[in-house]
RNA sequence: GGCCGGGUAGUUCAGUCGGUUAGAACGCCGGCCUGUCACGCCGGAGGUCGAGGGUUCAAGUCCCUUCUCGGUCGCCA
């Protein structure tokens, strides 16, 4: 027998006893039940297969390899004795006639216990994260992401969208994130950055008349991670459409998640297209945040007239506004309220008030006592006998987020307000375009630059007149939402040169100002460009709803740490004096002293 | 960068009011066990309590500094 294996490790069953067969893999464990008694279970990707030791010279041998090491057992096929119902191959074991080491394990204890490493310090996790990998359960996202984007890059090619790489060495882009920057060995003092997103060249492409193009596409941004952030790189299921609008790309998007989502998420429902859609304003009031979870059958109500009737409680007077969240059926304890008012707080910047309905109508607990008289109002508003409300009140940001917190909160902590089993997607649209920025004071853009005004032209001439106020203009903007987790931004762009340096005036900046930070796509439009439109979901945070996880380093193959360093392979790293040289850069660990 | 929570055996954790030799489970090593499959039973090894300083007769425990990990906010066109 000269092949490495005939069989894989969950690939032996009841037909097969009496074959002779190859088996390689991990040595998972031994367990010896007596002298000349042993059970061997040999792990592979695929699965696992019991080898029985049974005289005391096999057992010996099999006792004198370290677990873990990988293995090669030839041997015959026979039907248990006493079989595992729980296992594929619980039916069969293989009695070995040669057992060989290919790869030795050097370590009696590892780490952590590869079938238990989800346990582990995540840390420890990282730094073995090959080890950790062995580990079914852990492995089993990573091959989930692969059939995920699989099945994308397929639907993609089906809706006549090409694949189309995009350059990682690029230059610096003035907007948005930090970037990456990489020392121009040829250009003394000059630098690359690596594409926060492929944005400029697939709106070049579109100028040049490709269609419709697409890119599993690798975007790196220099930020602080998050638990649904991974620090550094991520990957965007990028896409852009020539002569085409917000319909359209909505189309393709309802058409394309979907399917992939009841296929290979957690849950098997997903929403139908059309998907709701929701203005940005409309979402702040509605649920206090532009990434609403439609799973939560709850709703934010305005309260800053109520409050301001009430007497005795300064809050509710100095209040600009003051927000609720009513949710019926609720049996917390005063205890469990506290802690739901706490861990509102820990997320929002601000603890909520609450109050609470009781069975005879009356209102209990919390600011009760200042909302005395008010009973009708509240009810009104949604309160209904063994109803908790919680309430922010703050400024106008404040008071939404507190209480976008809090719903969601409430949705989870209050059984039978979340409909958890599903996927709910959400457009959110009509993102203003405009808005005053907090440091500056002055009219900034709100979102990006490239996304065409909705009015055009003609509306900014209008606000450039005084005729129209510019934190009224809309942006042909939008988000794609899933049960909270904002997937993607999207835009119809401004191909309209004319129309981007008016965008730009209205900020302050001017003509050129878009010739010098965005060179190429200005020039590019003023030769004739397509009216187009795009989208970008981002496929960690799509994995990441599919598996069911909370952190976004499980569904990454090998992660970096909330620091942004891979510790597994020591990254970031000092260099060599030589290639610093090369590269004319002086580290200056302290101010205006070279490192050495 | 701010705030919150961690760091004790290889791993996950417990450790009372500051008080005897710092414990448990799993793992590891040795022995027993002829149908295990989270095998079982018996025994053993394994600790700079993240680091430094302080208070005290006495510090894993209290105080200060610092490193580090996670969560969260800032940030993320």
């Amino acid at each position: 027998m000269t092949q490495m294996r005939t069989h894989t490790c969950n690939e032996l069953r009841l037909e097969n006893a009496g074959q002779k067969v190859k088996i390689v893999g991990w040595l998972e464990n031994v367990r010896e039940v007596g002298s000349a008694l042993a059970f061997a279970v040999v792990r592979d990707f695929y699965g696992t297969t019991q080898v029985v030791a049974e005289t005391e010279d096999m057992v010996r041998r099999f006792r004198a390899i370290t677990k873990e090491s990988t293995v090669s057992v030839t041997g015959t096929v026979r039907e248990r004795d006493s079989k595992n119902p729980k296992l594929p191959t619980g039916d069969i074991e293989i009695v070995p006639e040669a057992v060989e080491v290919l790869g030795r394990c050097h370590y009696n204890e590892l780490p952590f216990e590869i079938n238990r490493s989800r346990e582990a310090d995540e840390a420890i996790r990282l730094k073995y994260r090959y080890l950790d990998l062995r580990n079914p359960a852990v492995k089993k996202n990573i091959i989930l992401r692969c059939s995920v984007v699989a099945a994308l890059r397929s639907a993609m090619i089906d809706h006549g969208f090409l694949e189309i790489t995009t350059p990682i060495l690029t230059a610096s882009s003035p907007e948005g994130a930090r970037d990456y920057l990489v020392p121009a060995r040829k250009h003394p003092g000059k630098f690359y950055a690596l594409p926060q997103a492929p944005q400029q060249f697939k709106q070049l492409l579109m100028t040049s008349g490709f269609d419709r193009y697409f890119q599993i596409a690798p975007c790196f941004r220099d930020e602080d991670a998050r638990g649904d952030r991974s620090p550094g790189e991520f990957y965007q299921l990028d896409m852009e459409m020539a002569f085409a609008g917000q319909e359209d790309v909505f189309a393709v998007i309802e058409d394309v998640l979907p399917p992939v989502f009841a296929k290979y998420g957690t849950y098997d429902i997903a929403s139908q297209p059309p998907f709701r859609r929701i203005s940005y304003n409309d979402a702040l009031d509605t649920y206090g945040t532009d990434k609403p979870d439609l799973r939560i059958d709850l709703t934010v109500k305005d309260m800053t007239a109520l409050a301001r009737q009430t007497e005795g409680f300064q809050p509710f007077q100095d209040a600009a506004m003051v927000k609720i969240v009513p949710c019926t059926g609720s049996e917390l304890t005063r205890k469990q309220i506290d802690k739901l008012c706490d861990d509102v707080a820990v997320q929002a910047g601000a603890k909520p008030y609450w109050v609470r309905m009781d069975e005879n109508g009356a209102l209990v607990g919390g600011v009760a006592k200042f909302l005395a008289g008010h009973e009708d109002a509240l009810r009104d508003l949604g309160m209904a006998p063994g109803s908790l409300a919680l309430i922010a009140a703050g400024t106008k940001d404040a008071a939404r987020k507190t209480a976008g917190v809090a719903l969601k909160m409430l949705g989870a902590a209050v059984p039978g307000h979340m409909d958890e089993k599903r996927y709910e997607f959400c457009w959110i649209v009509d993102f203003p375009m405009f808005e005053i920025g907090e440091e500056s004071g002055q009219l900034e853009f709100c979102h990006n630059p490239f996304s065409m005004p909705n009015g055009g032209l003609e509306i900014l001439e209008k606000a450039e007149r005084g005729e129209v106020d510019p934190l009224d203009i809309y942006a042909y903007q939008y988000d794609l939402v899933c049960n909270g987790v904002e997937l993607s931004s999207g835009a119809v762009r401004n191909h309209d040169p004319d129309i981007m340096v008016k965008a730009f005036e209205m900020v302050g900046l001017g003509e050129a100002d878009v010739k010098s930070k965005f060179p190429a796509m200005y020039n590019a439009f003023c030769y004739g460009a397509p009216p187009h439109a795009g989208i970008a979901p981002g496929v960690d945070r799509m994995v990441m709803l599919l598996a069911g996880e909370a952190s976004i380093r499980e569904i990454i193959p090998f992660p970096m740490n909330k620091n942004a360093q891979d510790v597994m392979m020591g990254a970031p790293s000092a260099v060599e004096q030589k290639q610093l040289d090369e590269l004319h850069i002086v580290v200056a660990l302290e101010p205006g002293l070279p490192s050495s």
